[in-house]
DNA sequence: CAAGATTGAGGAGTCAATCTTA
DNA sequence: TAAGATTGACTCCTCAATCTTG
């Protein structure tokens, strides 16, 4: 209802109808989508997405990665990282690691607790955004939207 | 450089490498995406990019639209569009209107300022949109993705 | 009681300032 | 001095509770 709505209503705006269409769906659709992610985590597993995140790339990452390496993989700031990592150490699932050579560095890596945990929140997490995202579109679909996206992200 | 290492690392997740590329692709462009955008509105006019859609829906509805209505259009919870609304009124762009026939509502329409103000504004928005947007993609790209978003707002 | 709007509390995220080490 | 991490203060946003009116 709203999307038709917003949809449906050409603006006055400088953007055309078609491009408003294009930036305001988008802007909607993902809004959508990551709210339903976000809050197929919380419920199952009491963690935010950008946590999920976090442990994710830790998982393929066993040697660990720098914080500031963390916040550019998963597009956050570093501070944001810093303290999504505290939550992870909370609850077991991260430790954070000196490094001998340069000791300002913080590396973060994943605990055995936490590659335990990882299968079922990652359970949790495919199927949401499959339910939500790819089940909903053709392999055609998805193929053009990384190749839109990568489009947008060379910049 | 972090979205390639993004892409290059084929994780252990559930989601195949194809699907998660789809889904973190589209996640990290749109925030990179919305970041801009808000941030030029934010410089040039010091408003959001909510205010900025709540000001824009408002121009294209003079007769003034209910603050649930609005949340709707606008994919904001009523009371984000309440206190949005506070600012905008503070800024002297709209007002707060009463409903002769249910006095529950509380209607928001532009003022002749905020009417003024728009071109300005949305000068900002639309360019930043096309800098950003817009002109990375070609005619076809942006309308599969209209298509792809209309899929996932039928939800 | 239910619906619309607002307020309070709190989560997620950022930037700027600080602390430590190179 | 500058780079990496952390902390403080702030914005944006939501949910739950409240207030008012139907």
């Amino acid at each position: 209802m709203a999307t038709i709505d917003t949809n449906a209503c050409p603006t006055d705006s400088d953007l055309s109808p078609a491009d408003a269409e294009a930036w305001f769906g988008l802007l909607h659709a993902q809004g959508a989508l990551v709210r339903e992610v976000d809050a197929a985590l919380l419920a199952e597993h009491r963690l935010p997405l950008s946590a999920y995140e976090l442990l994710f790339r830790l998982g393929a990452n066993p040697e660990g990665l720098a914080v500031s390496e963390l916040g550019r993989v998963v597009m956050l700031s570093p501070s944001r990282v810093s303290r999504v990592v505290d939550d992870l150490v909370a609850l077991g699932l991260v430790e954070r690691r000196r490094c001998d050579t340069d000791a300002r560095i913080s590396y973060v890596g994943i605990t055995d607790k936490g590659r335990d945990a990882i299968p079922a929140i990652d359970a949790t997490f495919a199927a949401a955004v499959r339910r939500h995202f790819i089940d909903r579109l053709t392999r055609r679909d998805l193929d053009n939207l990384v190749k839109i996206t990568r489009k947008l992200a060379a910049s």
